[in-house]
DNA sequence: CGCGTTTGACCGGCGC
DNA sequence: GCGCCGGTCAAACGCG
């Protein structure tokens, strides 16, 4: 599968907006954002929320999705203070880098459970610092610990 | 020792 | 090619 860099990984709402093949509705704000199930990259965004403050089913949501529909990649965005959400994986840090047009860097995990093929990365939306946006990528091949 | 982080090097794709 | 840019590697280091 292929994707187009200029558009991924999204790094604020606007690049959200322009992914290919995402249709956005006016529930945006409303909650999960779940579009077009078939495409290659289903992304959700939870604008103005707590980690914590994200339902059980949807947490189980973005690590596992439907048999049917696997999430390959999606990003969502939440207020925070911190970038270190507990999500219930255990990740191992393996690069960070300042981007383009960014004052913050990206930091970039891996979950640590061996041949767990999940990536993860986190950085703060350059348009608006109090918002976390996390992108993950891949299904998990095991349950969380 | 075992595991995670830090950080500069390295690499591949792409536009010019 | 060459340089920019984003992503990854890995050696050194930190810490329980």
């Amino acid at each position: 599968m292929s994707y187009n860099s200029n558009q991924y990984p999204a790094t604020s709402e606007s690049d959200l907006a322009e992914q290919p093949g995402i249709e956005f509705t006016d529930s945006m704000f409303d909650g999960w954002l779940d579009v077009n199930a078939s495409s290659l990259v289903d992304t959700v965004m939870y604008p103005g929320y707590q980690w914590d403050e994200v339902d059980e089913l949807a947490r189980n949501t973005i690590h596992q999705g439907e048999p049917s529909s696997v999430r390959e990649r999606f990003a969502f965005k939440t207020k925070s203070e911190v970038e270190i959400l507990d999500d219930g994986f255990k990740w191992r840090k393996y690069g960070k880098k300042m981007v383009k047009n960014s004052p913050n860097p990206r930091n970039y995990y891996k979950c640590s459970v061996e041949g767990c093929p999940v990536k993860k990365r986190v950085e703060r939306d350059r348009d608006d610092p109090k918002y976390v946006i996390t992108t993950y990528e891949g299904v998990h091949t095991h349950e969380s610990s």
